[in-house]
DNA sequence: TATGAATGAGTCTTCATTCAT
DNA sequence: CATGAATGAAGACTCATTCAT
């Protein structure tokens, strides 16, 4: 994010789309929250998708580089997924209005303003999605995870990120909650007969 | 469902809801796709939310009628666990436009038009969840499953046959992967001290 | 009036127009008023409009007959005058919704669908006119009125009555407002420099 | 009126709502009229009933400015009367499509959409109706005028206005026709005894 | 005749986008 | 670069009218 007011724009766009979710945004919105005109937001991105585009993508770089960063931590796998998790969890929470604002099935909108979309983020939700794949490989590797599909597995940690946000809505205790879901995706839910004889 | 043409646009706006999702869908789209004229809408329903609204209770009900008849069945839980996953999989899997249609986030719109429609669905939706955490219960009692939180853990099923459809995405072979994910939410991806000698 | 049904719905028509007005009015409110379906007023009338030039046509006959039945009574002209006022003061008194329902600038309604209403009511309603207009002629061969215009004094004479209807909102004692009014309207207002020393 | 576009809207609302009418006036009719677009109607106006209600201020302001830049002029009641009856017979003679826009009966629409205009409009029609009312009361404290009730002769008073209009209809000499009004209105139509025998 | 379900033309209103300043 | 007034396409919804039963 080179140009400042171009960060003033996505900020403010990332609180209202938030909030309201992408249709209801209006372009209106997101100047007042920016501060600027809503000319000014023309000056920036094409049109309104362009913005959203724009944040997802920023999102996900931001996502992706924290998850490369991580790779060569000497944390074992679990770790690096339970931070990984905790920090998208503290993320989803401020978003009260829409949930999974860069969730995995946003993906699949194909609204006919969304498909050019699909083309700009499908491909960084991809590479996100092997960032954490990569990660649980070497759980594998390293005899922390099971033989799971990668890809899959990577894909069922996001969701259960998401678990975390849907919970709030049940008055679960947020901090309890989040442990329960993070042992029951690491532990599964079933009872292992060995561990039943403790 | 007493009415047949109430049906016949239920039918269509599903069909539209699926494939466009609530905004992008337009009452003449509904219309169209159930081969009424667009006042006929509003002979049935007050309203574009009526119908989504409608919709979703509609299913929900289906759902845990569903359930309901499932509870006596003599079947482990694990057991029922997998056919209502297969079965909302299966549903799922045609929602090739929307993914989640009822899904448990939608919940959460905030949407000024939104929010009589959370007065009508949220409470449906936590008989849902309900339902499927008396499974789970009953689970725990027999020594299926581990002392996890019930409804938690139900959102955290639910949300995992959400992954499945997220992995079509994937191009993943469609079977292995639902297999794969069921797994998971079974066993989690952990690998077991134990079983790792096996 | 033939038709027993026909007569049915002009009732109804004239009580909805009444409390809505012309365009407000739904031809759904008149058929539920008449206690008829939808469908079934278009078996006696042509239209909306039909209705309600009907209506008219129909209390202006009415109207019309009342005064030539009192042309040839022995009564003064004052006398008849003031019952004509105090007759449509009390039919004026129902429609607290729309003012003046036949009421002399309805005659100059223009819009498109109006049109052919004019052509109906205009003609009906000079004949009106010109039945007070012929009382108060009469008045003034007898020496009971001035040497007035009698049209312009007959339309003054009815734009009197609305005064009647006019003061109800200003909470002004009926009775005593109505009396008022009259007076007015055959005395002036201006007072005599003779009876001032009454 | 600050805004010179507010003006012009305002302006063509008048002539369009005189020609048609408030509900068969359309917002495009408006738009075409003030040279502008849609939308832009909708940037000084919350809707089509709130340019009808500001017109209806604006022309109430104006008359009672009016008014109450008279009270203090040197004239007598009747010169008063007079010259407001003059200026509002001239004013009522452009509104060739809808009479009595600014009427006192528009008062008492009940239509659902009308329900705020009331409360708009109807204080400022009060007072104006007062202004009148005030107006003769002078004329009562001068011996101008009889004792009657200052409010409802200043009904009275509007509703003669209006005659003059619908006097129009019936091709009467509009100079005649005003004075012949006015004289009506002042000295009523009875026949005096004593100028009987002049 | 009578019905009332169905129609679709007609309107208001919103809001993304443009462009003169 | 920035503005925000202006635009007008698009869409939800209403309701007079029709017509199959």
């Amino acid at each position: 994010m080179k140009n400042n007011k171009e960060t003033k724009i996505l900020q403010a766009a990332e609180k209202v789309f938030f909030s309201k979710g992408f249709f209801p945004a209006r372009m209106e919105d997101i100047a007042d929250e920016a501060g600027v005109a809503k000319g000014t937001l023309y000056l920036y991105f094409k049109d309104k998708t362009s913005i959203y585009v724009h944040l997802m993508s920023y999102r996900l770089e931001v996502a992706v580089n924290v998850l490369e960063s991580m790779q060569h931590a000497k944390t074992s796998a679990t770790e690096k997924l339970e931070k990984i998790f905790d920090g998208w969890a503290h993320y989803y929470s401020q978003a009260k209005g829409m949930t999974s604002f860069i969730s995995i099935e946003n993906i699949n909108l194909t609204t006919e303003i969304m498909k050019e979309m699909e083309n700009q983020i499908k491909p960084k939700m991809f590479k996100f999605i092997d960032n954490i794949a990569r990660i649980i490989k070497t759980g594998i590797v390293n005899h922390e995870f099971k033989k799971v599909n990668p890809q899959v597995a990577s894909i069922f940690f996001l969701n259960t990120v998401r678990v975390v946000q849907v919970s709030h809505l049940y008055k679960i205790n947020v901090k309890d909650g989040q442990e329960m879901i993070k042992e029951m995706f690491f532990n599964g839910i079933k009872l292992n007969k060995k561990e039943s004889k403790r």
